[in-house]
DNA sequence: CCTACCGATCGGTAGG
DNA sequence: CCTACCGATCGGTAGG
């Protein structure tokens, strides 16, 4: 054997941390917390049970910590495309390309699963369930409130009440695929002419109320 | 012992499957899928084992069994509201209730706790999962989008599209708690005031783009 | 860092 | 003989 190798010689790494975070993640979207093992996430890793239990010393800490790395990956998803909204000329076109854009972040496979995963085990782990949501859902909408604060001071839109208008208008884009990808986890997205024409009819209905 | 009882002397009957499904069920939605065990369904069904499983072949025919039964009792359960809504004079006033009657209807536990176990064992279960959604949300939205059709040909509201105009109605009223409630299983539901100021603002943006 | 192993409990089935 | 039901225990696997 050559001698180009000087670190680790002789023995094949295993996983890092973020490596580990991200196995374990897939087990526990894939099988749910129960179904899920420290068995599998280990030897998928290529550490023994042992040096997993040593980075966490249980089963729900693995778990705690998969939802949180994981919130804060996503955390500011939503911003690039809230901030095109603000420099868009044309309101109705920028409100259709958030619609759009809602729907790609939310509606993706890993989203949808992380989302389902936390919601089944919301009674067991209460505040890591209340961590996702204040820091993905409430954080969001938030900055889509904040943003449709500043359209009404401009003009472009209609509202003393921003953060009702944020909440509508997600929903009124998301809520109906979101709804139905949840009970259908193997069925994939939606069509996108489907997510296209909820769009449409979202932002006009957003408009007649909203509409400067 | 006196002679009164003919029938069954000397042993108390177990649950008759009626019973047995509601225990089941309660036992699905406390612990989940994997969580729960025929053996605590069997014991608090009074009956054996064996006697649970000449009834129902394997774990998941009973799961498949409790929430087929649950779709079944469910079904019409919006039909009243629904129905109420056509025999009303105010339609602001008839939609502001019909939206706080989805909330009630939707917001239970026990609704949401099904939910979530559907949700989180659709990969699993799809066909179960795929009848439920059909047989629950897309047949009450469906009864919502008559009723609007009719209410469109009265002219009480403006509409070629009802069926768009009752998803859309359904998730004003709906989404913002039922995401909520679905990441915080403990909460329990909203306090009424908020529901209700959602449901003001529901029917608010509907009548904005719907109303006559 | 690993192999081996623990106390327990699971879904499902045996004999009577 | 049949049915309904029981106590006991199977082979495997979980977290630790």
């Amino acid at each position: 054997m050559s001698s180009d190798v000087i670190r680790r010689p002789g023995r094949p790494r295993g996983a890092d941390r973020g490596e580990v975070l991200e196995i374990a993640r897939r087990e526990f979207l894939e099988h749910g917390y129960s179904g899920a093992t420290m068995e599998a996430v280990a030897n998928a890793a290529r550490i023994s049970k042992s040096s997993l239990y040593r980075e966490y010393a249980s089963k729900d800490a693995l778990f705690a910590a998969v939802v949180t790395d994981w919130v804060d990956r996503g955390r500011d998803a939503m911003a690039p495309t809230v901030a095109a909204l603000l420099a868009a000329d044309d309101v109705r076109v920028a409100l259709r390309a958030l619609a759009r854009g809602l729907q790609d972040a939310v509606l993706s496979p890993p989203v949808l699963q992380m989302r389902t995963l936390v919601a089944a085990e919301a009674s067991r782990f209460p505040d890591i369930a209340a961590d996702y949501v204040a820091r993905s859902w409430e954080r969001n909408i938030g900055i889509l409130g904040a943003a449709f604060a500043e359209l009404a001071k401009r003009g472009a839109i209609r509202t003393d009440a921003p953060e009702v208008a944020a909440e509508q208008f997600t929903w009124l884009a998301l809520a109906a695929p979101l709804n139905r990808l949840t009970l259908r986890a193997g069925a994939g997205r939606d069509p996108v002419d489907r997510l296209e024409a909820i769009a449409d009819e979202a932002v006009a209905t957003f408009l007649a109320r909203y509409g400067a």
